[in-house]
DNA sequence: CTTTTTCGTTGACTTCGATCAAGAAAACAA
DNA sequence: TTGTTTTCTTGATCGAAGTCAACGAAAAAG
């Protein structure tokens, strides 16, 4: 899995012998679209990086689907507070296409932080930089409108924009999909 | 520092050689009501144990302070994001009443994560439950009403009722000092 | 291609938090 | 104590997002 083993390089460098010990654990899975890769109630075993595809990360409150998140080719995808902390899942995670994912499991992963200090250190980089998408995105609901949420991802034009219906982008922005509709329209 | 000790011990013991190094590095300060330990503008290149006291963590956008997390005695004070990635701090952290903390600069941390596996481990464990922090946080923003916000406070009945004049509460939970008198009126 | 379903837009109206303003209560200082 | 400042409450009004409903456009299914 060569776009993973340059993501980790990238973060820091395995050694050649924990890279082998890690490539052994990965699990690959091919995902059809509208698949589940976690359900609610079920704990999140796994960590999985996104080799092509898009999932989409839910929570279903009153009947309706709120998303949480989004993991595209080159992120993980997890939900890392199930994995952490072995409580079910409150959520849902669903490829939205045809997807290649790289599961890795947490008692293996659990055995290779024991056993190289240098897939430690990427689990600590990896737990950080997880911090950080999730406080942006804390920061973004705390500090702007929506309709300042929907400037920034314009700006970034992040491929959301393309890939999404508008009314996933709503949900991911936390209006209806009335109001993201409304506040296109403003310009 | 014993409590700080006992922190460890509980998420993941250090060995003995690992703690002294660590004890090492503690740099003790005692810190008056109202004073800065983090400025906007400046790099965060610490993270603090609280030994005692109660600080803010708050931003001030248009001239309105918005306050993001509080720290009590026993948690971790510090911009975990700005001690991260080197950026300068958009936001303040005032201690609130008369504190001590114990401050461990980050050229020294990366030291010792260098130096003892056990500390790597630590920091992993660190950044993860930091980030199940912020999770949680975001969850009760993108999920919860002000008023179902305001509930689970009361719940988990936290310090913060006690401790903490009502405005900054107020603006902890997302809401102006007035919508929050007017929640709790309703009961 | 036509049919059916899903998605996006628009209008009328409601709801809830923000804003502005005034006053009461509590905390603090003289 | 008294006076001053800070914090909390209450009322009136405003505004942005929610709700409900209708309709046209686009996409999927046949």
């Amino acid at each position: 899995m060569e776009a993973l083993k340059n993501y980790f390089n990238k973060l820091f460098p395995l050694t050649e012998a924990a890279w082998q010990d890690f490539e052994q654990c990965l699990v690959k899975e091919t995902v059809v679209k509208k698949d589940l890769i976690l359900e609610e109630g079920q704990k999140c075993d796994f960590i999985a990086f996104v080799g092509e595809g898009i999932c989409r990360f839910y929570y279903v409150k009153e009947g309706e689907e709120k998303i949480t998140a989004f993991f595209f080719s080159g992120d993980f995808v997890t939900n890392y507070r199930s994995f952490l902390t072995g409580q079910p899942s409150e959520h849902y995670i669903e490829c939205m296409q045809q997807s290649v994912i790289y599961k890795v499991f947490k008692k293996d992963l659990l055995q290779l932080y024991d056993q190289h200090q240098c897939i430690e250190r990427l689990g600590r980089l990896i737990a950080e930089n997880l911090y950080l998408t999730v406080a942006r995105r804390l920061d973004s609901f705390l500090y702007a409108t929506p309709e300042e949420r929907y400037q920034e991802l314009l700006q970034r034009n992040s491929k959301l924009l393309q890939e999404v219906p508008q009314y996933m982008l709503a949900s991911y922005l936390g209006v209806k999909p009335e109001t993201l509709s409304r506040i296109r329209a403003r310009k």
